[in-house]
DNA sequence: AAAACGGGGGC
DNA sequence: GCCCCAGTTTT
């Protein structure tokens, strides 16, 4: 995909996102801690139950404080729908009582201090960054990766390494939006498996249309 | 680079 | 039962 192109398909995109129901960076906004907190219950779950999960611990604990407050259990309880809950519930009262105790309950707003904490990767570290603090930063997850390649924009064969070459390849501008949009995209058509390239208001600047994963 | 980690929900 | 799912850490 050329970046003249790139350019137009962002655009497209951007039209069309309201179309689609909000997920989770979407629509929990720009609080560190809780961007922080719904990435730690995403992993590996669906979006819909990520997305009730902490609205669910958002409405009794949303700060460091308020998880420390409440006993393990609870918070397990709380989350469990998110699968591997016990170790979410530990990551995150880990998190909390880091934050606390390093960073005057506040989260980071720097990579290498956020990469410090347990439980948070580069994918987390850097939405945290562009979303919470809005610094140029960009979060590779596997929808990213995926579309992208597709897209033949980069090539690139881990999410590492996908972030490297967008660092190089990628306008300024489009750094902030990269993420919320294209993760919208890649739950709605983009699919992993089976991409609905038939409905893809994109698919002229496509490279690949139909390639899996 | 690949494996381990270690669960719910939809079908 | 088998498949899926915003990832991180260890080997």
């Amino acid at each position: 995909m050329t970046d003249e192109n790139l350019g137009k398909a962002f655009a497209i995109l951007q039209e069309i996102k309201g179309q689609w129901q909000d997920n989770t960076v979407n629509s929990l906004g720009n609080d560190p801690f809780l961007v922080l907190v719904s990435c730690v219950l995403s992993h590996r779950t669906k979006d819909q139950v990520t997305k009730e999960a902490t609205q669910r611990l958002r409405a009794v604990a949303p700060t460091p404080e308020d998880i420390l407050k409440i006993s393990e259990e609870e918070l397990s309880q709380i989350i469990y729908p998110v699968g591997f809950y016990r170790r979410k519930a530990k990551t995150l009262r880990k998190i909390a009582e880091i934050l606390i105790n390093r960073y005057q309950g506040k989260v980071p707003d720097d990579l290498e201090e956020l990469l410090k904490l347990p439980g948070v990767g580069r994918k987390t570290a850097n939405l945290v960054l562009t979303v919470s603090f809005h610094k140029p930063a960009i979060s590779v997850d596997t929808h990213i990766h995926r579309i992208v390649n597709r897209w033949g924009y980069v090539e690139t064969k881990t999410p590492e390494e996908t972030e490297k070459a967008l660092r190089e390849k990628l306008p300024l501008p489009y750094w902030q939006i990269i993420n919320p949009l294209l993760v919208l995209f890649g739950q709605n058509i983009c699919l992993p498996r089976q991409p609905r390239c038939f409905e893809c208001p994109i698919e002229a600047f496509c490279e690949k249309r139909g390639v899996k994963n």
